[in-house]
DNA sequence: GTCAATTCACATGAAAGAGACCACGGTCTAGTG
DNA sequence: CTAGACCGTGGTCTCTTTCATGTGAATTGACGA
């Protein structure tokens, strides 16, 4: 018997202590959300109007990640979407998230993604855009319904694009005849609208909500809920689910983020062929979540960018690193590795971009007579350091 | 010693180019009846 | 006659380059005490 295949009996013949690992996955959406009650009330009360045909209010949420915005949204939806086909009220309800790449990186292709999911098809490019702003406008206007168009990670979208987009949409209700649209935002960041055009921002806002991040005996609460229907009865120690809550209570309060710490845990528990899912489980899959998550990031970035990130973790064994000797350090690399160096200009803004990303730390320093830079040290822990290190050398063979 | 001007080494912005992708319409070509 | 191959044009999109301007504090050098 082959080796792959001892490990695929191993593996039936354990058994797992999950009893419905899908239920932790993050895309799995729980019939209820506890702690949310009047947050999914007021959304409701909001979004009523609906059901009669009335254009509801643009309503516009905000709560840092993993305090359930887009969950409850959902669930509003969900609720409307049911009484509208069961009483058929022409609703349609429309769901972009606008963190995803190819969807929603241009006013184009968001535009297009709208028409698709209104059952269109549109070439993907090569048409001008307002061209595809007048087909949308057309097939919105000519189907004689109510759209609720969900936009998430709104912050996202005009950080990449600009508020063109919303000014085009918000506007859009005064030209349609037969056909209202309103908008619900999802946004991450409380200080978002700041940036937007004061036109947009006070249309798009006409109602507000924020959701508070969740305390550790919420947390609790939920992963409490959660992990009776995912795990097996008893295999988790007394103590894991408050060590969880209060782990992630104390960064941001985020429960996408405790319910994958619990999942991670409860796969190494497995994976160790432990029959219970004990705290130590808990700091491996800490660990195991970042370095993953990084690892991740970094091999999806373009080969640019790896020589940069490279030459940056290289160079940052002497204490403190800046722009002037990445980059220095970087155009050797270039040539070792038949790469075209970059201009200065352009590695600038991929270091920062490097930061961004939180792989890096880039702080801007000054040296007096001796110029103005970045100063660079690395965001990563040791073990996922050299894990990166690891795979950047081979895949720039340097 | 004090204080404004200078200076460095970049950061940051704006604009534009290069090269990839794609749609569309027109033209050419080969296969069919 | 017609379907499909093959162009040219005009559009988007991403990554870059080019050119221009901004910036914070150590250094400098003039000034007055």
């Amino acid at each position: 018997m082959s080796n792959v295949n001892e490990i695929f009996e191993d593996f039936l013949k354990t058994n797992t202590i999950f009893k419905d690992k899908k239920i932790l996955q993050s895309n799995y959406t729980p019939e209820n959300i506890p702690h949310r009650e009047d947050q999914i009330n007021q959304i409701a009360k909001i979004l009523a109007p609906a059901l009669k045909l009335q254009k509801p209010s643009n309503l516009f949420v905000y709560g840092k990640t993993g305090t359930g915005k887009t969950l409850s949204v959902k669930h509003v939806l969900k609720k409307i979407k049911a009484l509208s086909e069961e009483k058929s009220i022409p609703i349609q309800q429309l769901y972009i998230n606008c963190k995803l790449k190819k969807i929603a990186d241009t006013e184009y292709r968001l535009i297009a993604q709208l028409i698709r999911d209104l059952g269109k098809t549109v070439p993907t490019t090569g048409l001008p855009t307002d061209e595809i702003y007048k087909i949308f406008f057309n097939i919105i206007d000519e189907r004689n319904q109510l759209f609720i168009l969900v936009l998430d990670e709104i912050d996202q979208l005009v950080k990449k694009i600009g508020d063109e987009i919303l000014y085009n949409l918000t506007r859009i209700n005064s030209e349609l005849t037969n056909s209202q649209i309103s908008i619900i935002g999802i946004s991450n960041d409380y200080k978002f609208t700041e940036y937007l055009d004061p036109r947009i921002k006070s249309s798009l806002s006409e109602e507000e909500m924020v959701f508070p991040p969740y305390n550790a005996l919420q947390l609790q609460d939920i992963l409490l809920s959660r992990s009776r229907c995912a795990f097996q009865d008893n295999v988790i120690e007394d103590g894991v689910i408050e060590k969880c809550a209060a782990y992630t209570a104390r960064e941001h309060g985020d429960a996408r983020r405790a319910l994958e710490l619990l999942r991670v845990a409860g796969e190494l528990a497995e994976r160790s062929g432990s029959e219970k899912l004990k705290i130590a489980h808990l700091d491996d899959a800490d660990e195991k979540i970042e370095k993953d998550h990084m690892v991740d990031i970094v091999l999806n970035q373009p080969k640019q960018f790896q020589a940069v990130l490279y030459s940056i973790l290289f160079c940052s064994k002497e204490s403190q690193v800046f722009t002037g000797d990445i980059y220095n350090f970087y155009k050797n690399i270039c040539s070792k590795s038949a790469l075209r160096p970059l201009t200065q200009r352009r590695t600038s803004d991929i270091i920062s971009e490097l930061d961004m990303l939180g792989i890096i730390n880039a702080k801007i320093i000054s040296k007096g007579r001796y110029g103005r830079m970045r100063q660079i040290s690395i965001a990563l822990n040791p073990t996922t350091k050299s894990k990166i290190v690891e795979i950047l050398e081979k895949d720039l063979n340097v």
